[in-house]
DNA sequence: TTAGAGAAGGCCGCGCGCTC
DNA sequence: GAGCGCGCGGCCTTCTCTAA
């Protein structure tokens, strides 16, 4: 939705409802199930706010001076839900006339996921090279059978799980994932705080270890802001108020304007496995040292003992402040202009549409 | 030995529900 | 309301099994 609503925000159309309710040739690989879906999608009163904030970030892409300079694009590429082959070096959501990258990020602080290996190991190179293994069984595998032991005792009576986690089948965690446990039971809720300290701990040793020099530590910085060769467009929204429209340098340009001084990693005692890290950049134009901090999530992404975990990379300082983040320029009257009709409350299609409740291809 | 099919693992991002 | 913990869906890649 917002992908879309940002596109169509991009176009000569008088407001986003005209666009969802048209279409838009300009917009390549939207399906008509797509659109319909998007149709419906902003009848709820909470989407047609987030749409409509996508929609002006569109436009003020399409005035500023970094965009598209006020020139109406030819054709937008929608990656829609597919996913790159490989490894994307550039979380790009929309190709405007293919050239100019847009990723469109709204209302969260996860930069991105990976496998614990590819992230503390290979330090998120263009592509895992090593083949991942289980990352819990690495860095705390005794911890980890103490863990299951404990877990599969307390769970007795309910699941027939044998004692041993080396012995847990695939069939043992279908059954598993079937109890969707919320809690940790019984004694096994403290076994796995001791456990989740001891994979931050050793994973902080790995981690240091595989970043031996400050340049290490900067390549690493670079690939986690998600800085790529080439420049792109970061639109989307901090809070459901707060719009969001940067450019994202390249490691080259923010090279010419920062210095990285130190990157620092430590862990931090968390309900489950968290490694923090801090970086001192500073700011070779304004003579001051930025403070960026983040943090990595080590966590099964399909239930207790079910799978390898994966690492969730966050960003815990304000994306507007990030080096090498710039605001777009962009003329604040004329897209204003633009925007006139896009007060979607008071648009007679959306009175409408929540009268009939219907679909807009419908009406 | 090879090709095809299905299963499993890995990656990516979203969102729910609980807690503070 | 925001943050945190974690589960889910969906897609791609890799592995494994089976049949020709």
């Amino acid at each position: 939705m917002t992908e879309i609503s940002t596109a169509l925000g991009m176009l000569d159309i008088p407001d986003l409802l005209y666009g969802i309710s048209k279409g838009a040739e300009q917009l390549i690989d939207v399906s008509e199930s797509t659109w319909i879906s998007l149709a419906k999608s902003v009848l709820d009163e909470k989407s047609i706010h987030i749409a409509s904030m996508a929609f002006k970030n569109g436009r003020a892409f399409l005035e500023s001076s970094e965009g598209l300079r006020g020139r109406t694009p030819v054709r937008i590429s929608w990656k829609g839900p597919t996913n790159t082959p490989g490894q994307d070096l550039i979380p790009a959501d929309l190709v405007v006339d293919y050239v100019y990258l847009v990723s469109c990020k709204y209302l969260s602080k996860n930069i991105m996921n990976g496998s614990p290996s590819h992230v503390f190991e290979q330090q998120l190179s263009n592509r895992p090279t090593k083949k991942t293994s289980d990352w819990y069984q690495k860095v705390a595998l005794v911890e980890l059978e103490r863990l299951y032991e404990c877990f599969s005792h307390e769970l007795r009576g309910e699941i027939n799980l044998p004692s041993k986690l080396s012995m847990l089948s695939s069939e043992n965690k279908k059954e598993l994932k079937k109890l969707k446990l919320k809690k940790w039971p019984g004694e096994s809720s403290a076994l796995y705080l001791e456990f989740a300290q001891a994979v931050s701990e050793n994973t902080v040793k790995l981690w240091q270890k595989s970043l031996p020099k400050l340049v290490d530590q900067e390549r690493l910085l670079w690939r986690m802001l998600r800085m790529a060769d080439v420049t792109y467009f970061l639109l989307g929204a901090k809070s459901v108020s707060s719009p969001l429209r940067l450019r994202v340098a390249t490691p080259w340009e923010w090279r010419k304007n920062f210095e990285l001084k130190a990157f620092e990693i430590f862990s931090k005692q968390s309900g489950q496995p968290r490694v923090e890290w801090v970086a001192v950049v500073n700011d070779l134009g304004k003579k001051m040292s930025i403070n960026l901090t983040g943090h990595v999530e080590i966590r099964w992404s399909h239930g207790k003992f079910c799978g390898s975990p994966e690492a969730k990379i966050y960003l815990d300082s304000p994306i507007d402040g990030i080096p090498g983040y710039y605001p777009l320029n962009y003329d604040t009257e004329q897209s204003s202009h633009h925007m006139q009709e896009s007060g979607v409350e008071n648009n007679p299609i959306m009175s409408t549409l929540r009268s009939s409740n219907q679909g807009i291809f419908e009406i």
